[in-house]
RNA sequence: AGGCGCGUAGCUCAGUUGGUUAGAGCGCUACCUUGACAUGGUAGAGGUCACCAGUUCAAAUCUGGUCGUGCCUACCA
């Protein structure tokens, strides 16, 4: 073996080799266990939430997997509607084309090309993660079979009549030109104004103060050329005459009416509300309460159309704001422009201001497949853990819109839905098959729906889709409902309750018996990762590491602001000034597994990426200890108890001990306390203390081969069995150090990942074994603060004298010296009898028994002095806690006994110390 | 405006049903290349657990409030 690990070597074969073998695929016949993939954009690249939630479904498929149970974790990806064609959109404008230029059908072969070419980089990212999943089984949203289930879903829904055409406002994108959800519109607080317009009342009519006008504020002033009313509030008696009369509307030449509505809040602004029902969704259902015309007066692109007065038709919508301030202006009619803070909706792919608009889409209708996907999560039927995201689910499932499901886009599951001439709709898999139901003349034109589904529709239907539902149920009936769901809670109304929902209608079970939420991985400053703040990280990167040129060059690539370039160069300057450095996979899948906890915020830091890229090189380098003194060596395998040594018998009990952690913890999903738990096992126990405990035995092994063996034994196999515990977590250097370890033990099997998961069993905790290793830790860590402390080179060997020690001290002694003089350069260890005088010396305690280093010629007795000090110091403050709780009856009276107990020993042992300590400063100070 | 979360060592975070002298990693200081490992070893410094009340024999932990901070939902034109 290398003497440094080096991941690159070997973790790329291994990823081959696991897949190329068929090791991914469900396995024997124990308890089915499966995991799905939230599906990634097929065409997209791996993020840091991506790896963190792929390391996590990996560890748990790995996990049961070794624990004998069909693991299926099933793969596949999404078509990605929107930003996909937006990807396609942009080349064909970069050469000079467009969509439209080279129409619908074109258009797709060209994305489906796109997808061809692009979509192997995700899969390909995916792999190099090292994620156990069955690719035999990939599917893709837009498969045959899996449009298939979308539209026999939509179909039965229709036939249901749980979808319907609606013709209403909705979230329009002018870029884009399609509607989208409620759900992709982000609205954030934006710097506008608030301008205040006088509209002048008709008829002559005027206010209780005499006015001639009344006074609207409005923050889109353009809409006012599609207002039809204004409305006060009914009890607002400023106004209550000219309810019903009517005002001019100033560059429209039009009268609208002046209405009563409780919405109107009075204390805001005048009190009075322009109301446009045509682009606004407050406004829209007033004019529904009042039957008030709706004037559309924007196209597609957000243009004024020709419901708008001539002079403003064909304007931007932005224009037409500047050009009907003007006019207001120039009529004497702006009252006055207030600044304004608002909240901006914004459509998530475009960035660009989503306007309400009147168009025809289909929706589906959710009340009544909400309330059983309620009742699912309300039952325990599907847990999510942490247990309080569902209240999250419950208060949008409470209250829970109909979901416009149809996007004006070309790529897609087309709507399967045809008109004729005079607008009737039928719904059917075919044309042909529409026309035979509905006994259709072949004279009788039918033309199909132009639009496509949002891409959630199909993405709810994948637990089953994806395993076969409806024709081909072999797997569906193993492996549904699906054991959990990982996912990160941006998506729960997205995707998790739109999945629990239809998979509920339409297959009678729930789709995932628990869910998982992660946290949001975000950058070292706690900023969440996105292209435009440009600190996205390519969990690759980590992986292989980058430098600093390529690493800007990447994020500042095909950006959508292309003047945030050089903010975005500077930050990663700042951030990244050397680029950096390759950790390898396994380093950055525990650092996942080390940050999740059950917070919502994971910021990444590359400092424990590093640490446990050395944490790695322990391992590796352990590895090398034991292969190097066992090659060639005769290994006795289940040696009889009485050859193995107190640390080898601690070792076997310390390993038991984090078997039962790494259960207990799995169970809860605590990754962060799992990794915690096998760092510190095999770092601070495993290395620190056995290896360093095994050297004696192994390098003197003449004058006691059989303990030599026995340790020797215990020493691979508690390797082994640690690499097993490591493997779900950290796949590539386990396996590969499996590999070696494996055939001394007469293991036979191809792959770690095969091999049964340890397990707990008491028998092998041995709480004496561990005791009398604590004596020989604590014996050995007094001598090596004093060492450290009094400033004694490593090099020297040193004289140490025990005192006053109890009975088990002294066969503690006479059974472990050997240890204590090779863990701490000893010349000589003795044991003084309670009658000798020992010399004046540095000291330390451990219990009652006094650990003695002599002064003579090492030590500083001023040294010793202020150290005693100190620690005189310390004992006397956690005396005074302790005692001021026993002199408190109340405590005495209340606290249960094994709490007084624990106080009163403490006390004991601490006042003990403490005059020994002071007898000891006494006499350095005598001295 | 409502809802949720967070505030523990310089940094990133643990702390399970209230009972430890409050922990880990990184960073820092000193010493050390000794036969697995300098991607290392040994020792050490560093926290009045945001603040204020309350419950309790006992609070980082429970309750109320304050301040700070983050997110989500709904929005006033």
């Amino acid at each position: 073996m290398d003497k440094t690990y080096q991941p690159q070597q070997l973790e790329d074969q291994w990823c081959k080799t696991w897949e190329a073998q068929g090791y991914f695929a469900p396995q024997g016949d124990g308890l089915p266990y499966c995991i799905v993939i939230p599906p990634p954009n097929v065409t997209g690249r791996l993020h840091m939430g991506h790896g963190f939630q792929q390391a996590i479904m990996d560890a748990l498929t790995r996990y049961h997997r070794m624990l004998g149970h069909q693991a299926l974790w099933q793969v596949g990806t999404d078509h990605a509607g929107i930003a996909t064609q937006m990807v396609v959109e942009r080349q064909l404008n970069a050469a000079g084309t467009s969509r439209l230029e080279v129409g619908r059908d074109a258009f797709i072969r060209k994305v489906w090309d796109w997808k061809e070419e692009s979509g192997g980089i995700i899969t390909r990212q995916l792999r190099r993660l090292g994620s156990s999943l069955d690719w035999s089984r990939e599917r893709f949203t837009m498969d045959e079979q899996l449009s298939a289930v979308v539209e026999k879903v939509f179909i039965d829904l229709y036939d249901e009549g749980l979808i319907y055409r609606g013709n209403r406002l909705v979230n329009w994108d002018p870029q884009l030109h399609t509607a989208i959800s409620d759900l992709e519109v982000v609205s954030e607080e934006e710097n506008g104004s608030l301008w205040h317009f006088r509209y002048p009342l008709a008829d002559g009519a005027t206010t209780a103060e005499g006015d001639t006008y009344i006074i609207i504020a409005t923050t889109r002033p353009e809409t006012m050329l599609g207002d039809s009313a204004v409305a006060v509030h009914p009890d607002d008696t400023r106004y209550r005459n000219l309810v019903g009369k009517f005002v001019d509307l100033p560059l429209c030449d039009r009268k609208i009416p002046i209405i009563a509505d409780d919405y109107v809040d009075q204390e805001f602004g005048t009190g009075c509300v322009k109301i446009t029902p045509a682009h606004d969704f407050n406004d829209y259902e007033i004019g529904q309460r009042h039957d008030l015309e709706i004037i559309n007066i924007l196209t597609e692109n957000a243009k004024l159309n020709e419901n708008a007065p001539p002079p403003y038709q064909g304007l931007d919508r932005f224009d037409a704001r500047e050009k009907v301030i003007v006019d207001i202006e120039a009529l004497g009619l702006l009252a006055e422009i207030e600044p304004h803070k608002l909240k901006v909706p914004r459509g998530d792919r475009s960035g660009v201001i989503i306007e309400p608009y009147l168009t025809h889409q289909w929706y589906v209708a959710v009340q009544s497949l909400a309330e059983p996907a309620i009742e699912a999560v309300e039952n325990g039927d599907i847990k999510f853990v942490p247990k309080n995201w569902e209240n999250t689910y419950f208060a949008w499932m409470r209250n829970i819109q109909d979901w416009c499901i149809s996007r004006q886009l070309w790529w897609g599951h087309r709507i399967p839905a045809w008109y004729d001439d005079e607008g009737n709709i039928y719904v059917g898999s075919s044309e042909a098959e529409i026309r035979e139901k509905h006994q259709l003349e072949e004279s009788l034109a039918l033309v199909q729906d132009e639009d496509v589904l949002d891409t959630w529709f199909s993405s709810a239907l994948w637990t089953f889709s994806t395993l076969g539902w409806p024709d081909d149920t072999e797997y569906f009936d193993r492996f549904h409902p699906t054991d959990v769901l990982v996912t990160g809670f941006d998506i729960i109304f997205f995707w998790v309750a739109r999945m629990i929902m239809m998979t509920l209608k339409f297959t009678g079970e729930i789709p995932f018996k628990e869910v998982y939420i992660t946290g949001l991985v975000r950058d070292e400053h706690g900023q969440k990762m996105s292209k435009s703040k440009g600190n996205i990280l390519d969990p690759i990167d980590l992986i292989d590491g980058i430098s600093l040129e390529e690493l800007i060059e990447k994020r500042t690539a095909d950006m959508m602001q292309p003047q945030l370039k050089e903010k975005v160069e500077k930050h990663t300057r700042d951030s990244f000034p050397t680029g950096i450095t390759g950790y390898g996979t396994d380093a950055l899948r525990f650092t996942f597994y080390s940050l999740a906890s059950t917070g919502r915020d994971i910021k990444f830091d590359l400092g424990r990426t590093e640490g446990y890229r050395n944490f790695c090189n322990k391992i590796w380098n352990a590895a090398r200890y034991v292969l190097m003194n066992s090659e060639e060596k005769h290994i006795e395998f289940n040696p009889d108890n009485q050859h193995l040594s107190v640390a080898d018998k601690w070792i076997l009990s310390r390993v038991e001990q984090t078997t039962k952690t790494v259960q207990h913890n799995m169970e809860n999903y605590r990754f962060d306390l799992v990794s915690q738990a096998l760092h510190e096992f095999f770092w601070n126990e495993y290395c620190d203390w056995y290896v360093e405990l095994s050297k004696p035995v192994l390098w003197d092994e003449e004058s006691n081969p059989a303990q030599a063996q026995a340790s020797r034994f215990v020493l691979i196999s508690v390797l082994e069995k640690s690499l097993r515990l490591l493997h779900p977590f950290m796949p590539f250097i386990s396996e590969e150090i499996w590999q070696r370890v494996a055939p001394l033990l007469d293991i036979t099997g191809d792959s770690i990942m095969l091999q049964p998961y340890p397990t707990y069993a008491e028998e092998n905790i041995d709480s004496d074994a561990e005791m009398d290793i604590d004596w020989i830790k604590g014996v050995v860590i007094a001598i090596r603060n004093i060492r450290g402390e009094m400033d004694i080179s490593p090099a020297k060997p040193i004289d140490v004298f025990l005192h006053k020690g109890i009975d088990n001290d002294k066969s503690c002694l006479d059974n472990y010296q050997q240890y204590l003089r090779k863990l701490t350069k000893l010349n000589s260890i003795q044991w003084l009898e309670s009658g000798q005088t020992p010399p004046a010396a540095a000291t330390q305690l451990y219990g009652k028994l006094e650990i003695l280093v002599p002064l003579a010629g090492l030590i500083d007795a001023e040294a010793e002095k202020t150290r005693l000090e100190k620690e005189i110091n310390k004992l006397e403050t956690g005396l005074i806690a302790v005692s001021k709780k026993l002199s408190n009856q109340k405590f005495i009276a209340n606290a249960p006994d094994a709490v007084v107990d624990k106080e009163r020993s403490k006390e004991k042992d601490m006042s003990g110390a403490l005059s020994a300590l002071q007898e000891k400063l006494m006499q350095i100070q005598s001295l």
